[in-house]
DNA sequence: CCTAACTTGTGAACTAATTCACAAGCCCCT
DNA sequence: AGGGGCTTGTGAATTAGTTCACAAGTTAGG
């Protein structure tokens, strides 16, 4: 398959809440331009970024919603349970945790892991506070696929790299740092500051 | 001045992140090689970033770190503190109010919103949780620039809709839904179903 | 004062992403 | 069965973003 841009997934999983919406509301079919309205972007987009994966319409008539979502959910690796991990039992942590997008999405947060001997052992809802050192241990088993790094910054490298060694293919962080992994790991890295700074640079120079 | 493209603006963050690193180890000088390599870039990148903005650097020599850190500051537009809300007293809500980082980088966070009265009240830390009735009051009297959304799904438009009219400039935004603001508000969305969605799109793709 | 070693700043070349524009296919109506 | 009205899928054109490559400064050393 020839490389996808990341700006297409994107997309892809915003079309996928779209349908989501619209099969809630029983609409059997939708069209490039109904998702584009929602998405504010083109129709000439919605196609194009689908035509990289097949052809899922019919000309004249739009998409199939149930279908549609289907090949998206597939396509974007939905068609699995996903289990996650939250990597830091701080105030980030805790929210992630009980954040109940994350089950509604099909990804699965079995344990928080914490190296606070304070914090290990506690319950938080039906998720357990483990021991950063068993981190690796767990991962070797099989538990989990993607971790979510909830730590500060200069502990994040250390800890990408060791649930990277043990096995881990997916990280999505929340640590303010830049972090490297290797080309067969995905990473995702969610910066504060660098969003909150993207707005007041848009803020001081608008209208320029 | 030309429109810069947001990925110059995050990469700007970035270098400025690295120059405070730098700074605070006493090194005086720093080159384009020199950050690049930190933020996993070019040189040219690096300089050309920089070059839609002035002229910063000596050529032999490379960049003065407190200079260019104070120019990018500038840039950014962190000259100023940024009196920041948060709306919604949920989880993410919480984490966010006691988030270290934003104080680090001259957001002060005053204040919390909610619309559940038994939340309406109560301090977390020193700031205070008040009745989401008084945001337009609040906002109007210039107490924000900024509005961080931490609500649900279905409320978040509507809360977009009350302090843009109020007269926020920006709003960070962490509801999983697609919002609309007029071209002169600044508006960043983080979707955590699209990040872990792009993260299982690369792992279930790779190889490809 | 001249040369060697560096590093910037920037047009030009290249690569990636988006938008255009239209042929082809599908449905409905008469 | 044929025409009109839609909407897809996709090459081609355009626009945006990145990388190249090098002249022009700068410093250090002899």
């Amino acid at each position: 398959m020839r490389r996808i841009a990341e700006s297409t997934v994107r997309r892809l999983s915003l079309y996928l809440s779209f349908l989501e919406e619209i099969e809630a509301r029983g609409v059997p079919t939708t069209s490039s331009e109904d998702l584009a309205r929602l998405g504010g972007t083109t129709s000439a987009q919605v196609r194009k970024d689908l035509s990289f994966f097949g052809s899922f319409g019919k000309r004249g008539l739009g998409y199939s919603v149930p279908e549609l979502s289907t090949r998206l959910r597939r396509i974007l690796g939905l068609g699995q349970q996903w289990r996650v991990c939250i990597i830091g039992a701080g105030k980030i942590g805790a929210a992630l945790t009980r954040y109940a997008g994350f089950a509604a999405r099909g990804f699965v947060v079995s344990a928080v892991y914490d190296s606070d001997p304070s914090k290990i052992g506690s319950r938080w809802g039906n998720v357990k506070v483990r021991d950063e050192a068993d981190l690796e241990r767990d991962i070797e088993a099989g538990d989990y696929q993607i971790a979510v790094l909830a730590v500060p910054a200069d502990s994040a490298q250390k800890l990408v790299d060791r649930v990277v060694k043990a096995g881990i293919k997916g990280i999505l962080s929340f640590a303010p740092v830049q972090l490297t992994v290797p080309s067969d790991v995905a990473l995702r890295a969610v910066n504060m500051a660098m969003e909150l700074e993207t707005l007041t640079f848009a803020i001081t120079n608008k209208a320029d």
